[in-house]
DNA sequence: TCGGGGACTTGATCGAGATCAATTTTTTCT
DNA sequence: AGAAAAAATTGATCTCGATCAAGTCCCCGA
């Protein structure tokens, strides 16, 4: 492994704070991995072996429920994956696949465990990342309840527009139908939120969009702080 | 207070193996509250002063977007709400109202982070919390984005069913409006996902549902333990 | 016990989103 | 570059859920 690798992850707020002798107790057995795109890391309802961490790449979360498949998140570089089951010890409710060709280093779940017991600063700092993710997640589903189609995709254009700093052009960084997907919605359906949004001056070739009157959207789906996390005050 | 409520709290996984001295920590500045139906809590936005738990009682989490609104969750007795909140020190991403005269006992805030960073056993516990309703909070989003409502409504019964340890009748803690919020849909629609389910042997008599034929529903949902809390392997 | 008002149900209509089918565009592989 | 495969779009239709409008039931308070 790559030291700089190292550096990444000692440089995540999850890793901060812990000793240094903690911190090779988890690194030690980890190993470094390459997949290519579209390849399935794990499956929902396996026992974790693993924490993984995307150092390179992107990783989409998806659920199966009979015929039907949806995608949770998008995990983009420098960040973890499957905390929870890990640290609880559960099965895992989500399944990962590699969207692109990523890199991804994975820690021993015992290794996870071991420090976590001993170390207080790990602890605390878990409490950090779970608790982000639980608010995460619950945007998530206020996102899904109180929104339309429509609406989710112009809230998640405004947010991509916040990521790249309010460029007039952005891209979607993976297919549309996974764009969809995560929106809840169909591929067929997001392509018409599309057309919708014409009207309100975004327009689209291939994945790449430009928003032409950011402010128009902002009318339609008013972002909220208690929905949208991008969105902190004014 | 009284001090068979104290002991209530101790008995709750969140608080087990933390020092007296922590729990009295916790506990001195607490004050226990009775309050009436219908009476809002905490709103979303503001910013947490005390870790709330149900004492006795049913309180309902919802939000807010414009004019709609949504349940997100019900809370039940023993147990906190807006852990996340207060341990992270962030604004309350849900309201709180109580759904009928309940007990509600309050931590201040302070306390709890100040016994947070000095109990490693506390920080485990919280852990443990949080990483159990984080993957509340995801079973939920999954149960949105992959059920239909009739589907959604029967889950939920056969849910019930299991709490009331497999009984034929089972009967809604609060108002129907509440419930069909609570599964993502209009209470009219409700109505009908009720009449739907005529056809698998529900019947309906106010708030009383007499479920004739449980493998029916089985059949039509498929419960997962993957999206299912109460569904342990088979 | 008798209103009165809110909750619930039912019917009719409307709109959003899903599905099916066909076509066009883009990507990938040789 | 060209062919094949996959993704995206578009149109038509259908289903589910939302909304509007009565009407009924039930609970609560005077």
């Amino acid at each position: 492994m790559r030291s700089d690798d190292l550096d990444l992850l000692r440089e995540l707020p999850l890793f901060q704070g812990i000793s240094d002798a903690g911190f090779r107790e988890l690194t030690q057995a980890a190993f470094l991995q390459r997949f290519p795109a579209q390849v399935t890391l794990i499956n929902e309802g396996e026992h974790p072996d693993f924490l993984h961490v995307v150092l390179e790449g992107l990783v989409e979360m998806f659920a199966r429920d009979r015929q039907r498949e949806t995608v949770l998140t998008i995990v983009q570089p420098v960040s973890t994956f499957i905390l929870a089951a890990v640290i609880t010890d559960e099965i895992y409710l989500k399944s990962a696949r590699t969207l692109v060709a990523s890199r991804i280093l994975m820690l021993p779940a015992a290794s996870v465990r071991k420090v976590f017991a001993e170390e207080p600063a790990f602890a605390r700092a878990i409490v950090g990342e779970l608790g982000f993710r639980y608010r995460e997640v619950v945007r998530e589903l206020k996102n899904q309840k109180l929104r339309s189609g429509a609406e989710r995709l112009a809230a998640w254009l405004l947010g991509q527009r916040e990521i790249a700093d309010g460029a007039r052009e952005i891209t979607i960084p993976f297919e549309k139908r996974v764009l969809a997907s995560l929106l809840g919605m169909t591929p067929e359906n997001l392509s018409r939120a599309f057309a919708t949004l014409a009207a309100y001056d975004v327009t689209t070739s291939g994945r790449r969009i430009v928003i032409g009157d950011p402010a128009a959207l902002w009318k339609l789906v008013q972002p909220s702080q208690f929905i949208d996390e991008w969105k902190n005050g004014e």
